[in-house]
DNA sequence: TTGAAAGCGCTAACAA
DNA sequence: TTGTTAGCGCTTTCAA
């Protein structure tokens, strides 16, 4: 047994009397502030070294900073989350900032507990992904400290968006279904939460891009669609709905990878065979899309890339700027094996 | 524009001050305290109402709780972590804890400084989910803080363990593709980055559970080992290798789900067929394992309540309690699809 | 039952 | 360049 119980922490005034300075100096040192000679640095450090000296976040955020980014994530089920975590993380790298995470659940009071968790903790700043709340409440947040929201739509002066271009995303896929000869479309939307105006969410305007493309190719008679979630049970009853349809259709476009896995198990389970009977075609280009036995035709939105601006413009925001920045990702389509011409029929293009 | 810039927040003093009483009151009340008439806790109650005040963790910190709870995950890609929080946010459900999550990544070092910044954030106890780091240092942590160490094996006095009985859910899975017939059974396992004793890991456990079953039915020729990740990359390449073998395996049993989808491609990309041609089978019962076109047979560790157990034991450690416990979930074997008879033989029971 | 006051570990204004 | 000192918002003795 090396120590006894709970050790005291190594404290600012134990550094500097063990360095022989001042509180202040050793403040000045860890904060990198103006004023130090070299040689005192140089003592500080080693003192810190020696003593194994850490900040404590509470006394810091007391005066000013905790140097933490409060991430808001619906669940962490859904691995599109990961890649902006990714991205996050590597931006993030090197900073003296560190990420912390916090479910935001399905529900506005689940999620505006987890929001007010973070405030109560001093974070820096707040990353909200996907959020269920009203405009009115993320510009809310927004006046109370720097926040990037990423995933819906809607412009603020308050806050920074990033977000994909879900309806370029959406018309990509109907297309690809279209030029294939399919007329038969139908789509999986996500059943929301959400007291967000419907025109900002993500999956409205994936839906309301599907509608558009069937729309201008005179397709608006075969629209159909399948309120479910974006997750495999969801995705697995949107489609057992929409294959009850008669004439069955020929496509299924789910609105996320994870409702397209659950439309894949309904359609085998319905004795039917991608992409021979059925195409079906995704959102997201997750990981698993990739494997051959899935092979899901997806579209790719850089999550990564995501979630690296959401950290650069969130370390902006801490460092003082106050107008709104949006940022767009463009969508990339990208063709598998799940999806082909319907029975038989020549392809053809559009 | 309601709120010109940043509000300053409402704090105990506000409260004390609105409801004419001193600040002490306050924070008696909102610590359930002994020592305040009713008629004063509602006076109390209702300035906190009235003013929205809520307590700032970083004060409370400086003298007592925080009132969190860090979680640190290695990732947030195996939705098997997803039950686990699930359960554990469950169980803080109705209590004053939050969780937060932090990554700790797939390096020592890495992990080293998510824990360090959980320290330095002054959480009132840490879950540390399948780390890397030698006993040593977790019972380091341990002796700093209430500690529970999910997925490692070791037995500490100074921390409370939550796992599940990889040698027996191994073991089953081994059997059961022994009793359809199978002789060549290949392993996929984890290629890790840990410093602790590999008898206290998972995979190591599993992947030695394989051999010792192997042994037990005079099939000690037939083992074959593939390290590499336990998720889709590892599992793609590990059994890209042991296709490679000849006379090629008939069963391969991956250490995680996610590297058996990855084994699963590399089978179909071999123009091999589950589970005529080879069975495959997985660990983790997650909900892709269950969709019909993967079909995965598979090892259900209840992740929700590993959960909420290690949550129960972190609040117990919080409480006081010092002694430590261990907790250990019993597995069950999922049959699916990806496991049958070897090409067209008998199926035997051992 | 109530409240005054000290102090947790740090930052920053100010003085030397 | 260096150090003194006044808080930040709470909790917790201790006295009234």
């Amino acid at each position: 047994m090396v120590t006894p119980n709970r050790r005291r922490r190594v404290t600012i005034a134990d550094v500097a009397s063990h360095a022989q300075v001042s509180i202040t100096a050793v403040s000045k040192v860890i904060r990198n502030a103006y004023g130090v000679s070299p040689a005192m640095k140089d003592r500080v450090k080693t003192a810190i070294e020696e003593l194994g000296y850490r900040p404590q976040a509470a006394a810091r955020a007391m005066r000013g900073r905790t140097f933490t980014i409060g991430v808001v994530l619906p669940h962490i089920r859904n691995p599109f989350f990961a890649d902006i975590l990714d991205g996050l993380t590597e931006q993030l790298e090197g900073t003296d900032y560190q990420a912390i995470m916090i479910q935001g659940g399905v529900t506005r009071q689940a999620e505006k507990r987890a929001v007010d968790a973070l405030m109560d903790r001093q974070v820096d700043g707040i990353l909200m992904v996907g959020p269920l709340a009203a405009k009115t409440r993320l510009e809310e947040v927004g006046r109370d400290m720097p926040t990037v929201v990423l995933g819906r739509h809607e412009r603020s002066a308050v806050y920074d968006s990033v977000v994909d271009d879900d309806d370029a995303g959406s018309e990509l896929v109907v297309k690809h279904l279209i030029s294939l000869g399919h007329r038969r479309i139908v789509h999986i939307t996500h059943q929301d939460n959400s007291s967000a105006r419907p025109a900002d969410l993500l999956h409205i305007i994936r839906a309301e891009a599907y509608k558009r493309v069937m729309h201008e190719h005179g397709l608006q008679d075969e629209i159909a669609i399948a309120k479910a979630y974006y997750n495999e049970e969801g995705g697995y009853q949107g489609a057992r709905e929409l294959l009850g349809r008669s004439p069955r259709p020929t496509a299924i476009f789910a609105g996320a990878d994870q409702a397209a896995f659950g439309a894949l198990a309904a359609v085998h389970e319905a004795g039917l065979s991608v992409p021979a009977d059925i195409s079906v075609a995704g959102y997201d280009n997750t990981k698993l899309a990739d494997l051959p036995n899935i092979s899901l035709t997806s579209v790719d939105q850089d999550g990564a890339v995501m979630g690296s601006t959401a950290a650069r413009l969130l370390l902006e925001r801490v460092e003082g700027r106050t107008s709104a920045v949006r940022f767009s990702v463009n969508p990339r389509l990208v063709i598998r094996h799940s999806t082909a011409p319907p029975d038989g029929s020549p392809q053809t293009t559009t």
